[in-house]
DNA sequence: AGTACCTGCATTTTT
DNA sequence: TGCAGGTACT
């Protein structure tokens, strides 16, 4: 591997030909609307370059701006632009940034995505180099845990003094880490009950034999491919000319090292990032990563966006005041020339829910309009806590005023049962492998395949070192099991291989491939019959499901997609007050924030104090700044000296973090109730004893229940979301192509949606345009 | 197969 | 307190 150390000079920019000096005389009327930091960081195109963007400061401006640029200059072909981002929704607006700027050209963009959709597309060309074949499947975290079990439990280790979760911790770490199971050091010999690396070992061979990936292993394996195989590493680095990664405080040491085999020989790498905002260290994010920027990529020139656009002058002081704590930081202080505004407000109440009983009236007089602010929009206001479980106080009360509100970060659509169910049949038929699959819905709808019928399969399958299906094929030719529980087993798996077939030979649709398979699975039919309220609901999710099958390509595109992004956001009309955690508040922002729940132990974490000290404390102290530089025009701290935690009234004192903010920016509020006499006070608890009456009261629980009922995470509505399936690209003859199963081949004649494609390994088939996709983006 | 009861436990979350 | 997961009973 190259070393970035000692290597002397950087290339020089590549001489320009005449026909490029000639489009980078473009004008560049982008360049116009941006400050001088912000300039800078888009036109310095060559070698390293980090980006520290503080909040607001117009980061994602600047980084598709210099997108725009680099193409616009004609420094750069659009596919050979790798632009990595951390999540779906950021790859998305970046997407749709660069396009509303560039028009068609972005379309020519493959290579902008997360980490995780870019691996996967990297994998699915190699995949035989980590022993998988190229339609494996990507397992979700239900789907690890299991299949962990199974393998704690075969080596007879007591799961609960060792849970699954603990050892799926262990492992991610280590795959965070980029350690393969022989790189994980010997300080780690002790984890889980001293199995943890033979754990690791034993997993890894079974996702091997079940054709399958986790969400760790798309990194750790490409990185091993890498590092294994320089000449297709060398491919790599020399087609990505510029790599351009958001959130870089957020990436653990795989990314890191991913990023930096790609760089090397080029070095147009920029990072853009704010290590202010570094809050996933415990889900392996490595600030460190940032902050060494300078010595990892020599050279480097650093531009720093301090001008924030976003809040006023007294939120960002407040800001920068707790920020200023942190001893390991870069340094970097916000700046505004928007006016003072108010002052950052802070409350302490009583309690709890007088807490949130003085939020509600907040919001509505924020509502109403109140001291020279005009009326205010419920979407312009947002609570953000530090635990999710403090939002429950918030929904009790809003539920009981009637305040309309939406919980960000409940369960997802891909996550509900049935879906995950019906995608459980999509994934058997598509990978017959799929163990975890198959097992999932062998007795789903009932087949009478209850524990003994599995066990067998099981035992087949692993005697004969099959696949469950195949396992189960030999136990019912064998005529094994209850006559009765045989003809299911039969028809399921003559019903597999009819599907199976029906995706390979491409004639049918993948849309009335999936109806037919939920219909004659039984699938649809069980919850037709299905006779409790959520019956209806469920068969309208799967109708939802069969909808969102019309964005892709196959079925194999879909469950890639859903294994990745898993996400259903769905908005409608009514304004409504936005409660989520401090952590899935990063990158919004709202005219009004309200920050409740500022004791110590609480906000900061007991948690994260103990499990990671000083460390700890300077990530939630960053999560501070990152829950005060949401806000735009208001911002409300406040605390409660007294909560119920785990069903005991504990009393509390203020976080740390409220005598950090600096008093010249502070305003502080008296709640009425908190110097009352101890009459009030006794008078508050009987109140609260009533109240306690209510909630288990009937009409209480119908109200929870209608709630239930409206609340956005119930109606599914999968949006238009096209990361890793692109849009159907045109093909003409001569274009390279890739299919699942005949792999690389030209195109040689094209009618309407129907191909005709020579493969490389020899053969000519006429195949759905569909069922293959564009391989020009990197041709080798 | 469905239920009723018991026990242990309890951040942050994306892919 | 309230939930998820397991066990034991019907």
């Amino acid at each position: 591997m190259t070393e970035w150390d000692g290597i002397d000079a950087f290339e020089r920019p590549e001489s320009r030909s005449l026909s490029q000096m000639a489009t980078g005389a473009r004008p560049a009327p982008y360049l116009d609307g941006l400050n001088a930091e912000q300039r800078q960081a888009v036109e310095t195109l060559e070698g390293p370059v980090l980006m520290l963007a503080g909040a607001g400061t117009g980061k994602t401006k600047a980084l598709t701006t210099r997108i725009v640029h680099l193409l616009n200059t004609g420094h750069v072909r659009p596919n050979e632009i790798l632009a990595v981002t951390f999540t779906n929704k950021a790859a998305r607006e970046m997407k749709n940034r660069v396009g509303g700027m560039l028009g068609e050209m972005a379309q020519g963009m493959p290579w902008m995505g997360t980490f995780h959709s870019l691996c996967v597309k990297i994998l699915r060309r190699h995949p035989e180099l980590v022993g998988l074949k190229s339609n494996f499947t990507i397992l979700d975290t239900d789907d690890q845990l299991r299949l962990m079990k199974q393998l704690i439990r075969a080596d007879n280790i007591d799961d609960k003094r060792f849970p699954a979760r603990l050892l799926a911790g262990h492992i991610d770490n280590w795959k965070n880490r980029a350690w393969t199971p022989d790189k994980v050091p010997a300080s780690e010999a002790d984890a889980y009950n001293n199995k943890g690396v033979d754990l690791y070992k034993l997993y890894q061979q079974r996702l091997k034999t079940l054709n399958a990936a986790d969400f760790g292993d798309l990194l750790l394996h490409v990185v091993t491919i890498f590092q294994a195989h320089p000449d297709i590493l060398r491919k790599y680095q020399s087609w990505f000319r510029y790599i351009l990664v958001d959130e870089y405080q957020d990436t653990n040491v795989a990314q890191y090292l991913w990023l930096r085999l790609l760089a090397s020989e080029h070095k147009n790498i920029c990072c853009v990032g704010d290590d202010d905002q570094s809050i996933y260290g415990w889900r392996g994010a490595e600030v460190g990563n940032i902050l060494r920027f300078e010595k990892d990529f020599p050279g480097a020139h650093v531009v720093r966006l301090e001008q924030n656009y976003r809040s006023t002058h007294h939120i960002l002081g407040a800001a920068s005041g707790v920020i200023s704590g942190n001893k390991n930081r870069l340094g970097k202080e916000l700046w505004t020339d928007k006016k003072d505004g108010d002052q950052v407000r802070l409350i302490g109440h009583w309690d709890g829910e007088e807490e949130a009983r003085w939020i509600g009236e907040e919001v509505e007089n924020f509502q109403r309009g109140t001291r020279g602010h005009d009326p205010m929009s419920l979407d312009d206001m947002a609570i953000l806590v530090r635990a999710s479980h403090q939002m429950r106080a918030f929904e009790d009360r809003f539920l009981t005023i009637g305040l309309p509100y939406r919980v960000i970060g409940g369960p997802r659509f891909y996550e509900r049962m049935e879906i995950r169910d019906a995608m459980a049949y999509f994934r058997v038929a598509v990978s017959n492998e799929d163990g975890l699959a198959f097992e999932r819905i062998v007795n789903t709808p009932k087949r009478g395949l209850g524990d003994k019928a599995q066990q067998m399969i099981n035992l087949i399958a692993r005697e004969n070192n099959v696949s469950l299906l195949e396992g189960a094929r030999i136990l019912v030719e064998a005529g094994g099991l209850s006559t009765k529980a045989r003809n299911a087993l039969k028809q399921l798996i003559e019903g597999f291989d009819r599907w199976s077939a029906a995706i390979q030979n491409g004639t049918q649709s993948h849309i009335e491939i999936a109806e037919t398979i939920l219909e004659e699975s039984g699938y649809t039919d069980h919850w037709r019959n299905d006779k409790t309220p959520e019956g209806p609901g469920r068969l309208e999710n799967l109708k939802e499901l069969v909808k969102a099958l019309e964005e892709f390509e196959n079925l194999q595109g879909f469950l890639e997609h859903i294994s990745l992004i898993m996400e259903n956001e769905q908005e409608e009309n009514t304004p409504k007050v936005t409660i989520m955690t401090l952590h899935a508040a990063k990158g919004l922002e709202f005219p009004a924030v309200f920050l409740p729940g500022w004791e110590d132990g609480l906000f900061p974490s007991q948690r994260s104090m103990d499990e990671s000290g000083q460390q700890g404390v300077e990530e939630e102290r960053r999560l501070a700044y990152v829950g005060i530089t949401r806000a735009e025009e208001l911002c409300t701290i406040s605390f409660a000296t007294n909560r119920r935690v785990y069903g005991q009234w504990q009393s509390s004192i203020s976080s740390r973090f409220i005598d950090e903010l600096p008093p010249k920016h502070v305003e502080v509020l008296t709640p009425s109730g908190l110097h009352a006499g101890p009459a009030a006070m006794a008078s508050d608890m009987a109140d609260k004893a009533a109240r306690a009456d209510a909630y288990s009261s009937p009409g209480w629980k119908r109200m929870q229940a209608r709630n239930a009922r409206y609340t956005p995470s119930i109606a599914p509505k999968p949006k238009r979301v096209i990361i890793d399936a692109e849009e159907l690209p045109d093909f003409a003859i001569g274009d390279r192509v890739f299919h699942q199963k005949y792999q690389q081949g030209t195109v040689i004649g094209v009618e309407a949606d129907k191909l005709s494609i020579v493969f490389d390994g020899g053969g000519a088939k006429k195949i759905l345009a569909s069922f293959v996709t564009m391989q020009d983006e990197v041709p080798f």
